[in-house]
RNA sequence: GAGGCGCUGGUGUAAUGGCAGCACAAGAGGUUGUGGACCUCUUUGUCGGGGUUCGAAACCCCGGCGUCUCCCCA
């Protein structure tokens, strides 16, 4: 047994696993900005009152749920659980709400939730999500839902339904929360104890109870749509036409409610449909929903929004679980071998601008023989190997090996870089700024056409 | 936070309460410097702490972690 190991319900994510990310993130993020949803970042932690305030009394999340910190000099700081409470402090305390609206941001930011880890559910995981502040518009919840449903699909996860439902403003609340407590009181003594104590408390959430029973009562109950407001189900019916002129397949659950109490109107979630996921209960692989009172809650004015979450890790899962191809490849695209025991410096020498030129290049550093060495570099899944230090490489000329192939060349070094290119793919090199024909790392932080 | 089940080298596994083995992987070397083979050698383990016992990987208790269920939820 090592003598530490990772937090209870954390995880490392290795080298392969952690590029399958870095590409689902990539794949994300493009996405996001050609929504004209940017990249927000906020600190890991907040004070408590912004969780609290933002979930609801009623929330677990609220309550145990909350990682607590401990930190010598602070008080009552808290892991984040999820990513609109910070986002929406950010959008207030930076002034947000007096910019254009409306305001849009994407994140993807590791979470946490102080519960008993279970499959596919950490004290640490990783969460999406797009927020969108001041638009109380129909066609932002559609925009929402749309771009989820065409990222689901652009990642090839198909085992997937979508659910709405509209809850109502907070005007419409009192009316709907009367309406299910007279209902379900008629039963208060066949529902169980907790789905019991949620009469008293967040009654929508009684949809929520496992028991078959209080399921079976559940059932009977009047729709909530059918309760709420002529506008609320104006909106609702927009959003629907909305999701069907787009060619978004969904279906409408009257059952569904969600978890926090700031949603308003219209709820949704990509419930995943393989067997592997449906045994119990059911997994979501994204969800969200319209939030017009958010805002107004955490201090600020009376500003719409709408939003969607969605777990990685959950995600990323599913995807493997269809067979989906996420390219988790580590591996140096070049090994550098040397017959000569002591040419260090002369080995890096080479790496260099094979590295300059994009290529993943690692060096074997030992004094073995090359015998040892190419076998490394095979076992290291390199593709190439760059061999200096041999008869062949005398006056100016490597070896270049397809390990691959099973092919050689003797190459000038000048040309190494064209060699190599003919049996390695060229690998996309990030820049600072983007510039058409710009070669070499672009040296500005800021863009050269301002 | 509650309950069920589990935990043996890096991985997968074996060992009636009686010497902790095996395979793969990993490292070094060789096959006299072009590769996954083969050969030799080497490293690494009973999750931790107590207890029962002449003797514990095994039985008991506490803790850790995983997993499933509940709670809750992404």
């Amino acid at each position: 047994m090592p003598t530490y190991q990772a937090p209870r319900g954390m995880r490392d994510l290795l080298p392969e696993e952690a590029a399958g990310f870095d590409r689902l993130f990539a794949v994300m993020l493009a996405r996001a900005q050609r929504y004209g949803y940017p990249r927000i970042v906020t600190p890991v932690v907040e004070d408590r009152e912004v969780f609290l305030r933002s979930a609801g009394a009623t929330s677990d999340t609220a309550g145990k749920e909350m990682y607590d910190v401990a930190l010598h000099g602070t008080g009552g700081l808290a892991l984040r659980p999820d990513g609109t409470a910070p986002v929406t402090r950010a959008y207030l305390e930076h002034g947000l709400h007096r910019t254009p609206q409306p305001v849009r941001v994407f994140y993807w930011e590791p979470m946490f939730r102080g519960q008993r880890p279970q499959k596919l559910r950490y004290r640490q995981f990783w969460q999406w999500g797009l927020e969108n502040f001041g638009a109380a518009e129909a066609a932002a919840d559609v925009e929402i839902i749309e771009f989820t449903n065409g990222l689901l699909a652009t990642v090839g996860l198909t085992d997937v339904v979508l659910k709405v439902n509209t809850i109502g403003d907070t005007a419409s609340r009192p009316k709907v929360k009367a309406a299910l407590v007279e209902y379900f009181s008629t039963y208060r003594d066949e529902l169980d104890d907790d789905c019991r104590q949620r009469l008293e408390g967040s009654v929508l959430r009684i949809f929520d109870c496992k028991n078959p029973k209080d399921r079976q009562i559940a059932a009977g109950a009047p729709k909530v749509r059918d309760l709420v407001s002529d506008e609320d189900r104006a909106h609702f019916a927009e959003v629907s036409e909305g999701l069907e002129r787009l060619g978004v397949r969904y279906e409408i659950d009257d059952r569904m409610v969600r978890g926090f109490d700031y949603y308003t109107r219209t709820v949704f979630e990509f419930i995943l449909t393989d067997p592997e996921f449906t045994q119990a209960g059911e997994i979501s692989v994204a969800g969200g929903g319209r939030y017009d009172g958010l805002v107004r809650t955490m201090g600020g004015p009376d500003v719409p929004g709408v939003g969607v979450a969605g777990g990685v890790d959950v995600l990323y899962f599913a995807l493997k679980q269809q067979g989906v191809k996420i390219d988790e490849s580590v591996n140096a695209d070049v090994y550098i071998l040397s017959g000569d025991p002591n040419d260090g410096a002369d080995r890096t020498q080479l790496a260099t601008p094979l590295r300059e030129a994009g290529f993943r290049v690692a060096i074997d550093y030992s004094k073995r023989s090359l015998d040892k060495q190419l076998e490394s570099a095979v076992k290291h899944g390199a593709t190439v190997a760059v061999i200096r230090g041999t008869e062949e490489s005398r006056g100016g000329k490597v070896i270049v090996r397809d390990l691959v192939a099973k092919e050689q060349r003797v190459t000038r070094l000048a040309a190494v870089v064209v060699e190599v290119g003919r049996h390695v793919p060229k690998r996309q090199k990030p820049r600072l700024v983007d510039e058409p024909g710009a070669a070499g790392e672009a040296p500005y932080l800021t863009d050269p056409r301002d």
